[in-house]
DNA sequence: GTCTTTAGACTACGCTTGTAGTCAGATCGA
DNA sequence: TCGATCTGACTACAAGCGTAGTCTAAAGAC
């Protein structure tokens, strides 16, 4: 269902997934922190993210404040999962594999994929 | 370095992943299998292949053999650390964890897993 | 009540991407 | 040797994307 989230168009439902709902200008305010782009980008990105139905908008006074339809969570599994179908045939392993190697994990992260795990196992059981 | 690559692009980089070198003949009938595009389309995309710098080409006769530069695992690293650091802050586990929901692991992939795990923790000592 | 500001609507424009088409030279078959 | 064929080089073109600009109506400043 949901069409192609593009970078621009992700950077702004980071900001929408951190806080929302927001007016176009807040957006812009926030983004503005890593980014430079201008209100008018920002408005164009909102409008065609409103297009694709993956955000909301409620019109406040004069103005319209933008939600998230689209939850992160969903956003992330479906990006997630295409990457580990493309790349390693849909396994998890190679794909932490790769993570491990390339920047290794911190003692935490071993630490949450054991338990993980754990709860991964008991759940097939 | 590496320019981004697109979606059709990697079709046809995946195809030379898998057997190289070829010409773009054989490129275009390996890809026929699962897309309909023509060998004029396949042409256009070794062409901004090598462009990109990520495929090169030597002489075979009156046509040209490609190879890719970028090897598959480099490009793998790379989209999955882009992918941890978008969604996940850099962290393995959650990004596990939402393969894991969504699809489930196999016993297979558990055991994969663990024995990772149980090798960083070694090199990690 | 006019002037300025601010919001959204609509438009723009060059670059990238998907998907080819045309042209010209080399080669092959007869 | 002469056309058919195959290859690469170059060109095309619409849709998507990054990045705004203009137009117009409403609201606030005085």
């Amino acid at each position: 269902m949901s069409e192609q989230i593009t970078r621009a168009e992700f950077e702004v439902m980071d900001v929408l997934w951190a806080e929302s709902p927001l007016a176009a200008s807040d957006v812009a305010e926030k983004l503005a922190e890593h980014t430079s782009w201008s209100l008018k980008t920002v408005k164009t990105l909102l409008s065609r993210l409103t297009e694709k139905g993956v955000v909301a908008y409620e019109p406040d006074g004069r103005r319209y404040l933008y939600r998230p339809i689209l939850a992160r969570a969903d956003y992330a599994q479906s990006a997630t999962s295409r990457l580990a179908d493309q790349l390693f045939g849909g396994r998890a392993a190679p794909l932490v594999a790769h993570l491990a190697e390339q920047r290794g994990l911190s003692r935490d992260d071993i630490k949450d994929l054991e338990a993980l795990l754990k709860e991964l196992k008991r759940d097939g059981e």
